[in-house]
DNA sequence: CGATTTTGACCTGCGC
DNA sequence: GCGCAGGTCAAAATCG
């Protein structure tokens, strides 16, 4: 074989080759040179010395050995190849059946799914992503009820519902889309999305009095560049708006330069979970609560908890992703001009309206190290409320999106909460639900990209999605798509979600106080803001994160053969 | 009576 | 080192 050849080759190299062997001429050829070039040189040195020729002889001998070795080496790494050769042979024909099997679930559980969805389809693959939910006390029973029928009279036009979904489809085998629900554990995650020993979030004079310092602990002080805080900012009257989870008040504090009390709270669904809040009202409009949030919840949410949670798990995920390659970490006031978060809020009453929010807000106060992300849903009346280093784009209903040269961008999300009474959102003002919510991120290139499109958007604030050129849409969605940064962000997500089902199988519904198994039905339903007929295909250079989608919705499927009207939010 | 909130003390980091 | 500010602890008070 060309193994062989290339062996001999290289020990002729070397010089030790019997000139015996006359399996290919040009070896022989040059070994007789070998040979006549060693003989003229004794010829040369010692014509009469026996004992000369009786060293060739001997070192002839070696050759020989050497060579017999050499072959037999060869032999056993030709043999080593072929046991490998078969092991690869059978790997792929193992992968083959698996990849087989996979596209056969799929397939059948996508048929059995008619949630609406986006597609997301250049690779074949499709991809949808919402963020939303129903709930399941009475109110979001309710709300429920009418996003249903909203939802079965403009068929594909709405987002209503909010929950993660994830629906794939290999073009190649389904030619029509189909949702795979997802049945994501709601061990989600607020701030930073990852694997429990890299969440905790926690600065490092947190943890070292606490004699409680665990691996968790050590990674986290290892890894200091990876926290986040999410920052919320809604209406609401109440001390805390509702989000889900349950918090317990550990402490309040006066801010300098705010007389509003800041509250401290932790998460109490869990003794060992380590996600805090802070609960602070805005000075310049008292009617804002600015909470942040700050850690990973290891522990599985409430339903009712998992659509703020996976909210500001994405941000938080995205704001990391961006925020590990920006500026220097010396800086006082860093900002990352990295990722535009698109939220598209919808209400109940009407159709869909876009909410482009191109700015979000990645920085980080001199006194805090760690990037904050900021949540803005509320209206433009309190544009200026934000501390100095957060630059804010105000909105209205529909917030005009600014493409500022600041390096520092805000993550805005809408204030339909407040114009809309029925929106069902929990974090605002006693209502408890969030009927829509969908986010994209977006590249800078990709702003520039809808620029236009976003701006035609604003100066026409129609929420008729359905006006929108599905092309434009299209275009715009496939940016978004396309950012590796979102799709990080949502493997992460993701990620974060699917892998910590394994030890936690079941939540509770705080207010219901069922239990809830994660292995039941978690139909995700992922919408990009689109023309509800017209489900934007969207591409992905990078097929991880849709690979994984696709796993997720096989995966939850497999488990969850059960109701798929009740959504549940992830977070 | 258990859970939650209140509140003053304490700890830590940072800037001067 | 000192003072300030943010954050946390934990005992007491309050609530349901």
């Amino acid at each position: 074989m060309n193994m062989e050849a290339v062996f001999r080759k290289s020990i002729h190299g070397a010089g030790g080759v019997k000139p015996d062997h006359h399996e290919e001429t040009g070896f022989v050829e040059d070994i007789n040179d070998l040979k006549v070039g060693k003989e003229s040189k004794s010829v040369h040195e010692d014509d009469n010395s026996k004992s000369s020729q009786q060293k060739d002889l001997a070192s002839d001998k070696e050759d020989d050995q050497q060579l017999e070795s050499a072959k037999a080496d060869m032999e056993e790494v030709m043999e080593e190849n072929q046991r490998l050769k078969k092991h690869l042979d059978r790997i792929m024909k193992d992968y083959r059946n698996l990849q087989t099997q996979f596209h056969e679930v799929v397939q059948r559980d996508a048929e059995k799914s008619n949630t609406n969805i986006i597609r997301c389809d250049e690779a074949d693959q499709l991809v949808s992503l919402s963020l939303g939910r129903t709930s399941s006390d009475t109110k979001k029973e309710e709300l429920s009820k009418i996003l249903m029928s909203k939802k079965e009279n403009t068929k594909e036009e709405d987002n209503l519902t909010l929950g993660l979904d994830c629906k794939f489809q290999s073009s190649a085998n389904t030619p029509t889309t189909k949702s795979s629900p997802s049945n994501l554990s709601p061990e989600s995650s607020l701030g930073e999305v990852k694997d429990e020993k890299g969440a905790e979030t926690w600065p490092p004079h947190k943890v070292l009095k606490k004699n409680i310092r665990n691996e968790e602990d050590d990674v986290v002080q290892q890894n200091p560049t990876k926290r986040a805080k999410v920052s919320v900012r809604v209406r609401c009257d109440t001390p805390t708006m509702n989000d889900g989870c349950q918090w317990r008040k550990y402490g309040q504090k006066i801010a300098k330069g705010n007389p509003c009390p800041r509250s401290y709270y932790r998460c109490t669904v869990a003794p060992s979970c380590p996600v805090r809040k802070q609960v602070q009202r805005c000075i310049e409009d008292m009617s804002i609560l600015i909470t942040t949030y700050e850690g990973t919840h290891n522990h599985p949410l409430p339903l009712s908890a998992t659509s703020m949670a996976f909210t500001t798990s994405a941000a938080a995920s995205m704001l990391l992703s961006g925020s590990s390659s920006s500026g220097s970490a010396t800086d006082t006031t860093r900002s990352t001009n990295t990722n535009a978060l698109s939220y598209h809020l919808s209400d109940i009453n009407s159709k869909p309206k876009p909410f482009y929010l191109p700015n979000s807000s990645i920085s980080s106060t001199p006194h805090s190290q760690y990037p904050t992300i900021t949540l803005d849903l509320t209206s433009s009346s309190s544009a200026s409320s934000l501390p100095g280093h957060h630059q804010r784009i105000t909105s209205s209903n529909y917030p005009t999106p600014r493409y500022n040269n600041s390096s520092t961008n805000i993550l805005n999300f809408s204030s339909a909460f407040e114009s809309n009474p029925l929106l069902p959102m929990s974090w605002s003002n006693g209502i408890q639900d969030v009927s829509s919510l969908s986010f994209a991120t977006r590249s800078g290139e990709i702003l520039s990209q809808s620029n236009n499109y976003l701006q035609n958007i604003i100066s026409n604030p129609k929420p008729t999605q359905s006006l929108l050129p599905q092309d434009t849409i299209s275009a715009a969605t496939k940016a978004i798509t396309s950012d590796p940064k979102f799709q990080s962000a949502l493997a992460v997500a993701l990620t974060s979600i699917i892998g910590s089902r394994g030890g936690n199988h079941h939540h509770i519904d705080e207010k219901s106080g069922q239990n809830l198994k994660v292995t039941e039905p978690f139909p995700v339903l992922c919408s990009f803001p689109s023309t509800s007929n017209n489900p934007i295909k969207c591409s992905s250079n990078n097929m991880q994160p849709e690979k994984l989608l696709q796993f997720a919705a096989s995966k939850s499927k497999s488990t969850s053969p059960g109701d798929h009207k009740e959504y549940y939010t992830v977070l």
